[in-house]
DNA sequence: TTAGCAATGATACATAAATCACATTTTAAA
DNA sequence: TTTAAAATGTGATTTATGTATCATTGCTAA
């Protein structure tokens, strides 16, 4: 049982909670430690808790009509996982798996949606979250459609330095594989756009391990698509 | 000004608003007819105004790296349009424009936000629908990535005519090049496309009237990809 | 340590779709 | 109606990226 009323990372939802109902969430919430690969909610399983990342790294992906998972996204600690699902439907429309260890805080729906309609400042913030979740993907949608695995690369090369690691140099926690199903691409473009990357002397990769050489440049084609 | 309470597509959330909450949110709200083409919101200006489709055909378009604007969504009537910026941001992320004769209400921004605190199933209804909305992308998404443009733009037809004008035999109000906008081609492709499509009997296009003769065979390579 | 397996790199080849260039049709305007 | 402008169709060509194959590396576990 996690203890939300000193939670570090905790939401801006709960904040808006008063103590009583912090204490209804944290009795009704149970958190759980996990490994990388580790999976924290599954695609086509009846949803019965919302998760919360707490600490770590996790990613959310969907089945395509290939039969392979796309990742959706990169979440980093203080996202919520599988709320769009447990408030709007019975089954997980997609899943979400740890990539680092990661701490998670399952919240058991029936009092996360009586938190809502008892609070509304507590709604109003899971509004807010909810936008700004969606035009993350609005811009994502665009951009990917629009650059290609150069410029795709470049992206997530920067996004994990600037967002995740706050380092040029820092290890990215997914194989080639996964970093093709994060970028639409495959596994073989991958490796010959980070050997591209690498050419123009950009970045310096070895195995998982990223180091930026020249960010400006880096930019410019993660800019130019 | 538009009557709100007896809106024949009022939203459920407008439902759960009682009859004083209702008045209030009609005084701050306004009706606006649109011709084709017309701009609802525009991408980069201040947002002030939600927009409610009432009646007509929409779609919601964002600006990609290569200055096109790619076609995220068409919007039936019922839907909220700006919702998620004018809630979490100040500037719109993103435009939307009339594609058939419609008609908006837009609802000033202050009201809207007043009745989200003050009515928490209001609040809900609208969480419930930032849930659906975002599970619709995250399938696009995922489907777009996986088939390649036949597939897309069977996609594209079906849902013409499944949701949007429940008829085997109907105009999509888009020209080609809208069209590539909304499947992520080129309008080159989506010629050719249709053509294909036409060839193996699947469908009979003559301009925008779009009649589907084989609806299994049209789903097939909707689903093949 | 060694065997075995999964992940990765590298190369040749195939192909879907973009780009380019131009013809034709449709629409709007004068 | 005539003209101009926009939208659409078509074919040739190019290109990015997928597919296929095999070698290499690295990791896990006995």
């Amino acid at each position: 049982m996690g203890n939300c009323s000193i939670c570090a990372i905790r939401s801006k939802a709960v904040d808006a909670l008063n103590p009583t109902e912090v204490e209804y969430l944290q009795g009704n919430c149970a958190e759980v430690d996990m490994k990388p690969g580790e999976s924290i909610i599954k695609e086509g399983s009846l949803s019965s808790h919302i998760a919360y990342l707490k600490s770590g790294l996790a990613t959310i992906h969907k089945k395509g009509v290939k039969g392979t998972d796309q990742i959706l996204k990169i979440l980093q600690p203080g996202c919520y996982i599988g709320m769009q699902t447990v408030l709007s439907n019975k089954i997980h429309q997609y899943s979400a798996s740890a990539i680092e260890d990661s701490t998670i805080c399952y919240i058991d729906i029936t009092s996360f949606k009586d938190l809502i309609s008892r609070n509304a400042q507590f709604a109003n913030e899971l509004i807010l979250y909810l936008c700004r979740d969606e035009l993350s993907y609005f811009a994502r949608f665009v951009n990917v459609h629009q650059k290609q695995v150069d410029g795709r690369l470049a992206d997530t090369i920067l996004f994990f330095s600037d967002e995740v690691k706050k380092s040029r140099s820092f290890q990215i926690p997914l194989s080639r594989n996964d970093i093709a199903a994060l970028i639409c691409a495959t596994r073989e473009s991958v490796t010959r756009s980070i050997k591209d990357l690498s050419d123009i002397g950009s970045i310096r990769v070895k195995g998982k391990s990223f180091e930026i050489l020249n960010y400006d440049l880096l930019k410019i084609i993660s800019e130019k698509g």
